[in-house]
DNA sequence: CTTGAAAATTGGAACGGTCCAATAAAGCGT
DNA sequence: ACGCTTTATTGGACCGTTCCAATTTTCAAG
């Protein structure tokens, strides 16, 4: 049981061959006589030999991974988005190698550092900051794409993002459509996807005419925020009738202090979020909201990933995908 | 920029030194000398480089990284789980290195191959089954535990669960507290699990005499299951006032089979979930539940791992921890 | 100065694979 | 049986580190 693990070296000696040929035959090369394959075979298994990655990926020089920052694992979005990109990567012949940030940037960094020295062939970053670290993975020439954020200015870094404006306005135009007017809005917080949501909002109010119905409150990305900004929003003079909320977790927030305050949804107040998490979808939250298509974000930022392992030098992309309304019963017409 | 990564040897070169001392500088030595020191610094920065983990893996003989594998990144106690291993690893001076399961059970073994591959110290297994595989990477002298499953006869897997009999009793001692006679039993499945949670429930029903009370409806560890066993117990000829679902994701879709009749929650019906997952605190779901400590139980699993690295011959150990009850808005007295 | 011990530094052999040029073994047509 | 081509196989260098024994430098004490 116990001792060194086998090396090529030993099944090399059991199979009664040179270690090189034990090396293609594990590889499946078509250059090794039957015989030598089955007698390597068996002598790999009965030794339980299991090749060496480390020394693999140093002969190779090459390590095969790519290396995933998830900055939020707690957001249920992370966990579909992670699902696509592990399928592309997959599909691809590699493997993920998956780390988690926080709030505190150092450690981020040293996520990353650890990606960078295990020679991670690709980055992939989930989540809507900007981790200090990203620009010397890139400039230590490895291949980046940041995904929910756009960025286009910097070379070497590919960005994939929903178009949040777009989205916002759908959001709008569906609440106005529904025949609601008092829209107010509760922001994500101060980063650059909140931002664009609120200026959607703000287009969108303004080229219906109801620039004086804009009613921004201050939120987070999180349900207490959208618990503190809906607050907000309900108990102001203003007869809001719908809320757009920045995210579906703090959508959700929402959803409780609409209901705290006696109030129905949708009958009195109509809620609307952002993101798409299937949890939304569960029967007892049943939240309407403006849907990114995660999954598929996911498979295409690694698919970018791969463009650029293929050919470094290309200029930065970004993508942006339509986000799309998914209509549930936290909206309703307006009834005023 | 481009071109291959700098070495150690480069960076020698640069600062007019020896490899030998290059290494040892960069693992902060005291026996360097500080002017030395100082110079391979300045080099190893001018020249942007990082240690290539791979090469120091093969020469240590040691990767310094745990692999985890999460079968349902998709349930939110995984994240909450995650983090505490992570916390633990890296307290420890190790790194994580992160793959995802699937129902594939070939998928997932061949993700536990290649963490074995990467020669990780050690496996933590973040889920109810077992996986295929890990038996392998157990004969293969890699220290393993797994979370939330309970096992004690297989030599060099530990593994820490909560208390679940313990945890189901509790659910119905605190709803038979409140009045309630009629609590039926939303199952999760067919796994260890749920199967102890099971027998909790009957044990605490049978303890109250209340044995011809005994209901179980069939669900699963998803929001449909516990839709559907809900369903059934409330259209069922039983006038049950509680339901105990097998966990917290049913849960929530048992909240919303209550909903879809017309019924509400507490008043009409009381429902209590399994897990504490933090997604159940949101306001607006206020979910009671039996919680788990997921985050210790994290932290204790990694503990575990690291007991059996440093003394790989000891005897198997099992972790159960106790669950506690978190009273939400999902439970009442019975106004029966 | 000289000397011996302590401190700083070094070269080279691992580590476990891959790759390549070179060699050995088979097959094959005549 | 003879070259000739094709197919199999091999030894050894190399990948970027760490480790260790051996060497050089430094320095305090005599």
């Amino acid at each position: 049981m116990a001792g060194p693990r086998p090396t090529i070296k030993d099944v090399a000696a059991l199979a009664g061959v040179s270690k090189s040929l034990v090396s293609l035959a594990m590889r499946g090369s078509d250059r090794v006589a039957p015989a030598s394959a089955a007698a390597i075979q068996s002598a790999a298994n009965q030794l339980g030999y299991r090749p060496n990655a480390a020394a693999r990926s140093l002969a190779d020089r090459r390590s095969n991974t790519i290396g995933v920052l998830v900055q939020d694992l707690h957001n249920p979005i992370s966990a579909e988005i992670i699902d696509g990109v592990q399928r592309q990567v997959r599909a691809s012949g590699y493997h993920t190698m998956l780390v988690t940030g926080s709030e505190d940037a150092a450690l981020e960094q040293s996520e990353i550092e650890k990606l960078l020295e295990f020679q991670v062939e690709g980055l992939v970053v989930i989540g809507h900051r900007m981790p200090a670290g990203v620009r010397d993975a890139i400039t230590g020439d490895c291949p980046t794409v940041i995904i929910t954020r756009a960025e286009s200015e910097i070379a070497g870094l590919d960005s994939i993002s929903n178009n949040d404006i777009a989205g916002a306005r759908m959001a709008v135009d569906y609440l106005h459509g529904l025949g609601h007017r008092a829209i107010a809005h509760v922001t994500g917080g101060d980063n650059q996807v909140a931002r664009m949501r609120k200026s959607g909002y703000e287009e969108a109010m303004n080229s219906y005419g109801l620039d004086k119905n804009i009613a921004c409150y201050e939120g987070a990305f999180t349900d207490e925020g959208g618990y503190r900004g809906t607050s907000a929003a309900l108990d102001s003079k203003h007869q809001h009738s719908a809320v757009f909320v920045a995210n579906d977790l703090a959508a959700v927030g929402a959803l409780a202090a609409v209901a705290d305050r006696g109030l129905v949804v949708p009958k009195d107040v109509s809620i609307i979020g952002y993101d798409g998490m299937a949890l939304g979808g569960l029967r007892s939250i049943g939240l309407t909201t403006i849907a990114q298509p995660l999954a598929s974000m996911g498979e295409d930022a690694a698919a970018l990933l791969f463009q650029r392992i293929n050919d470094p030098g290309r200029l930065p992309v970004h993508i942006e995908l339509e986000p799309s309304l998914v209509i549930r019963n936290s909206t309703g017409a307006y009834l005023g």
